[in-house]
DNA sequence: GTTGAGCGTT
């Protein structure tokens, strides 16, 4: 590399054994927004050689990261955090397009790791998704927002002393809420705010999230329950990116009886909003990083049996995706009736489908007909009180199960 | 335990 170039790459060793890609990725988003990590592994035995390679979108970021995040405990050890010397072996790059991940051990980390807590991207294929992170090894855009979470200063520039490795909110500097205009709703509110965030801001505040719920849960909990209307627009945020699949809303079971931390006004709204004159969410979310799909056993790239992950995840894995979208991109997630409001659960059942839908039903699993029996079934006036981009994803899911649209 | 891999060829 040129002299006086820093190198956009950090070195991480000390890392035990049993963590992933993804729980490393959200150490180091503490610094700025990640572009790719990567464990090395053993071939012989898939194990950790516990050393990774983190790679940011700018120098400085990774410059950052050395800084702040150097003897930063992870799971009992304390990561030693380079800048990384040596660049990548001469087969990076040209080769790999060749059906599959090259020689990436994607395999044994990412299928129920991470801090997430929820496996299986919903929005991606089934099979042959992309990794969990942008895999190209060259110069990428940076998500919008540009780098850095914090103390992007320089060596020697006189910048602050590196801070703890625990995240810190200082929760009495946010606001309880703010006012709403009259006439506006606090759904509506969150709806328009959100439409205003780009989607680097959205993964930004995404990663800083997830980081602060695996550094500091209770603090993060106290943040949430909190501050309502931010769980609220996270988990919007988070139907918006495909991280979650709607779904998973039909599994959520209002509390028995509430704690007082609730919504500002009523309870939980139901997503998504109903009609009111709000713009449609953003539409360009690109898919988030669905998780690593685990590779065939004795395929390619597999190199033995992922490292166990300590207690995340054991409930059975979501769905995934929403049957077989016919297109590719991003499609906006079809609306989810709740429980409490607008469809009354118009069961009127299969039956009333025609026998072409029913098959196409069978083959889901038994939320998502469920689901899609409520939104195949509503009314025409129903669905024009919708906004436009859910009308299309209405329209999308009629033209797909029932040959028609009207 | 501490600086990245390996079937192939348009």
């Amino acid at each position: 590399m040129p002299p006086g170039h820093a190198s956009k790459t950090i070195f991480v060793a000390n890392i035990p054994y049993d963590v992933s890609e993804e729980q490393l990725a959200n150490v180091f988003s503490e610094a700025g927004p990640v572009n790719n990590v990567e464990i090395k592994f053993d071939p012989n035995n898939g194990r950790s050689k516990g050393y990774a390679f983190v790679q940011f979108y700018d120098e400085a970021t990774a410059l950052s990261a050395v800084r702040n995040l150097q003897d930063a405990p992870v799971n009992g050890r304390n990561l030693r955090v380079e800048l990384s010397t040596d660049e990548p072996g001469p087969r990076r790059g040209g080769r790999g397009s060749r059906g599959g991940i090259p020689g990436h051990p994607g395999g044994p980390i990412g299928n129920s790791a991470g801090g997430g807590g929820q496996g299986g991207g919903p929005g991606g294929p089934p099979l042959g998704g992309a990794g969990g992170f942008n895999r190209s090894q060259h110069e990428n855009t940076p998500p919008v927002g540009g780098p850095g979470g914090f103390d992007q200063g320089y060596p020697g520039a006189g910048g602050p002393p590196p801070i703890p490795h625990v995240n810190r909110v200082d929760l009495t500097a946010l606001p309880d809420g703010s006012p709403l205009p009259p006439g506006t709703n606090p759904t509506d509110s969150i709806s328009k705010t959100l439409a205003a965030v780009t989607p680097g801001q959205m993964q930004d505040v995404m990663a800083s999230m997830k980081s602060l719920i695996s550094t500091n849960p209770e603090q993060a909990r106290q943040l949430l329950t909190s501050k309502p209307q931010l769980a609220y627009a996270l988990f919007q945020a988070m139907l918006l990116m495909n991280i979650v699949d709607p779904s998973v809303l039909q599994r959520i079971q209002p509390l028995p009886t509430a704690t007082p931390a609730r919504p500002p006004q009523n309870a939980y709204p139901p997503y998504p909003p109903a009609s009111s004159g709000g713009p449609p969410p953003p539409s360009n979310y690109p898919p988030y990083p669905p998780q690593n799909g685990p590779p065939q056993p004795g395929g390619p790239g597999y190199r033995g049996p992922p490292p166990t992950q300590g207690g995340y995840n054991n409930g059975p894995p979501p769905p995934v995706g929403y049957g077989a979208p016919p297109s590719s991109g991003y499609s906006a997630p079809p609306p989810v009736p709740t429980p409490q409001s607008q469809v009354p659960t118009p069961l009127t059942g299969m039956a009333a489908l025609p026998p072409s839908a029913q098959q196409a039903l069978a083959t889901l699993p038994e939320d998502q007909q469920q689901m899609l029996l409520q939104v195949l079934q509503l009314t025409p006036d129903q669905i024009s009180a919708l906004d436009a981009t859910q009308k299309a994803s209405i329209m999308q899911l009629r033209q797909q199960f029932l040959g028609t649209a009207a």
